[in-house]
DNA sequence: TTCCAGATTTAGCATCGGCTAAACTGGAGT
DNA sequence: ACTCCAGTTTAGCCGATGCTAAATCTGGAA
């Protein structure tokens, strides 16, 4: 009857800053203030300032000039933010018609506002999914994450089929641009060609041949299918 | 192409003071600083503070002393605001299986969170309701919004068949109550007695006979039945 | 080993939106 | 007309979170 005890509850830049910082660092390994500051549009100063802050109260252990790392309450926290985010976009996308490119903006500002008892709710509604609409796991309600075994689509061997598990590209227009192509998750591709020097990837799907670059490529996480 | 332009975006608190003086003075009458930090659980010299600040930004005329009237961009900020408030009320009824006494606290958070587009698709989803489940008229995306007409249940005569139309309570208890006997939106009803001395009426309902004390009566607004 | 460049922190400041204490105002009642 | 109180505003403060400029540290290059 503690430990999840959100006792006091974190402003809306604290839960940024922990999500920023678990994002960095989703392992434990420290994360660098710039990186922090580069993330969250922040100048390092402010950064360094929030995290002293943010030390004090318990959230994240600071070695100074050496990064951050969060504490147990930090990424419980932080966890807790991710499940908001993935939550809400599953929920957009399955309920109000939001594409999958649209979503995250929303999620942002929704994240810090819904309680916990609207997260659940909007979870039952969509069957406590365990991936949301990019793939991307979404922790339960206790702080666990599941790992997504998958490979960047630019390291797949050729020939091999495999499934899209996860995509990782943030920006709106690539995501238009692979739904169009029909590359989303749960999506079944063979490699049929790669060009050298990081070159786009020949690809074999459902709707026929496609051409990819390879910036795409590697933000494509795939994992080989059972008995293909 | 201008006036709805929310060309800066207001802070949390900024929609809150707007919203509050609407309540206080829906008609523009001018609202007393001292209303609207009591409805808003604020000091006085806080109020006084915010004042100016709206009121330099064009949001809020103040006569020093006299009060503080809306300015038509000040109202139509409020009306957006009202109109979110009570569409997430609905949806969260509609959707996510929130009873009538729950909503309120989620729908103040949501509503300074939420994008004009997810209010829209949550107004779509719902089929553009024009009540909430109190039966408070949503405002229109213009900025309209329709006057109930319906008097007290308190005042209703004895013997004529009412329909319940709006529920003006905000306690989550005393709505539990109600929602229990049955006095909801669109629920009819007729007083069969009413006792002196600010007593309890006596209602009809279609499960019987209820008696309920003058508290509740005065929030219960009705309007008479076509036909009855 | 020394030194420099880049990363980080500290110093000092601004804004927002709260607060309390004190000063002020307007209208009700004598 | 005058007084006084309730309501309002002003003065001065605080904490959170941002910023720039300056100081400081660290690690790699020479």
């Amino acid at each position: 009857m503690n430990a999840v005890t959100p006792s006091e509850s974190l402003t809306r830049s604290v839960e940024d800053y922990l999500k920023a910082i678990y994002r960095l660092a989703p392992a434990g390994q420290p994360a660098a203030t710039s990186d922090i500051a580069h993330l969250l549009e922040l100048s390092a100063p402010s950064v360094s300032g929030m995290v002293k802050r943010l030390s004090e109260q318990g959230l994240l252990e600071h070695a100074p000039y050496r990064g951050v790392v969060l504490t147990a309450d930090g990424r419980r926290a932080a966890l807790r933010m991710v499940r908001r985010h993935r939550l809400i976009e599953s929920y957009l996308v399955a309920f109000l018609g939001y594409s999958w490119d649209a979503v995250h903006d929303e999620a942002e500002r929704l994240e810090h506002a819904v309680s916990d008892t609207l997260v659940e709710r909007m979870a039952s509604a969509l069957g406590d999914p365990a991936v949301d609409p990019h793939g991307d796991p979404i922790p339960t309600a206790d702080g666990d994450i599941a790992e997504v075994p998958a490979v960047p689509l630019a390291e797949v061997p050729v020939g091999v089929v495999v499934e899209i598990r996860r995509v990782k590209v943030a920006d709106a227009g690539r995501l238009r641009y692979l739904a169009e192509l029909g590359l989303t998750p749960r999506a079944l591709i063979t490699v049929t060609g790669r060009q050298p020097f990081d070159g786009p990837v020949t690809l074999g799907t459902v709707d026929g041949e496609r051409v990819l670059g390879a910036e795409l490529a590697r933000g494509i996480l795939c994992s080989h299918v059972e008995g293909a």
